[in-house]
DNA sequence: TGCCAGGCAGACA
DNA sequence: TGTCTGCATGGC
């Protein structure tokens, strides 16, 4: 198993992100657009080699794209310590997250993102953050828009209502909340987050591991409650994983999707 | 029609 | 400190 391939359809399944849309699939490759932030691209993956041709600049793709992808990041050790130990459902929720990484992604985008997750589901999460691009983010291309900063959204969002519309729910109250926040209180330490209205534990855990890259959080949602309940009695211990952690809940908590029949897409 | 969703805040014991 | 309940709204 080769640790560092990469599956844009595994990562895009995987409920780490919410701007990955498929686009369509040829009898050689799979074509997907991805927006994160303030770009957009078309990604050409051969079914084959695994090799993605970006449909972007050498610029943009060298210091956006292959970061965001987390290219520079050796998997190999996370991949080697399953396989030295003795845990069945790890090693076959490896092999079935072939290609599984965690994304770079900013960190407000990611903050944002899983303050709108909060006992949501995916289909409604992706369609309340296309709303909020579309209605404050800048049109990159042909009617594609880009994740709004917070300085824009504080200058745009000046009462609670400029977000009705969005399907938001009571998150609405949150997010206002968040826009309307001092930004030195927006940064990415756990107990900082925790003190941001609308955001607890999990919150918090997902916006630091998706949005700061940290791989010793590890995000329990229902699924993973549901998942540590089933399969390991109600107690799993992370510590052999501590420095692989959100990437050890990333593919468990895929893989238990996908045996419970749920897809993400 | 009812349950559930990548939870959280607030009340209460 | 731990447990319970209400919360908005759409998918299934």
């Amino acid at each position: 198993m080769n640790a560092n391939f990469i599956s844009l359809q595994t990562i895009a399944d995987s409920g780490q992100c919410f701007r990955m849309k498929f686009c369509k699939e040829t009898a050689v490759k799979q074509i997907w657009q991805i927006c994160a932030k303030d770009k957009c691209v078309l990604a050409h993956q051969d079914k084959q080699t695994g090799h993605i041709n970006l449909h972007c600049d050498v610029e943009e793709a060298v210091y956006f794209w292959r970061p965001y992808f987390d290219i520079s990041t050796d998997y190999q050790p996370i991949y080697d310590k399953i396989n030295a130990l003795e845990d069945k459902f790890l090693k076959s929720a490896l092999e079935y997250s072939k290609g599984m990484r965690i994304l770079r992604q900013d960190f407000w985008e990611a903050l944002v993102s899983f303050l709108i997750s909060q006992n949501n589901n995916i289909p409604r999460i992706k369609q309340t953050i296309e709303g909020l691009c579309e209605r404050f983010g800048r049109n990159m291309c042909s009617n594609v828009y880009s994740f709004p900063t917070k300085e824009v959204l504080d200058k745009q969002v000046t009462k609670l209502s400029d977000l009705d519309g969005l399907g938001l729910g009571y998150r609405q109250k949150y997010l206002y909340a968040l826009i309307k926040a001092d930004s030195s209180a927006i940064v990415p330490e756990y107990d900082k987050l925790l003190r941001l209205q609308g955001v607890g534990p999990k919150v918090a855990s997902c916006a630091l591991l998706y949005g700061n890259h940290d791989m010793t959080q590890f995000p329990v949602d229902t699924w993973m409650k549901k998942l540590i309940d089933d399969v390991y009695g109600g107690h799993f211990n992370i510590e052999p994983y501590r420095e692989w952690a959100g990437f050890v809940q990333q593919i468990m908590f895929y893989y238990y999707r996908h045996l419970n029949g749920i897809k993400l897409l």
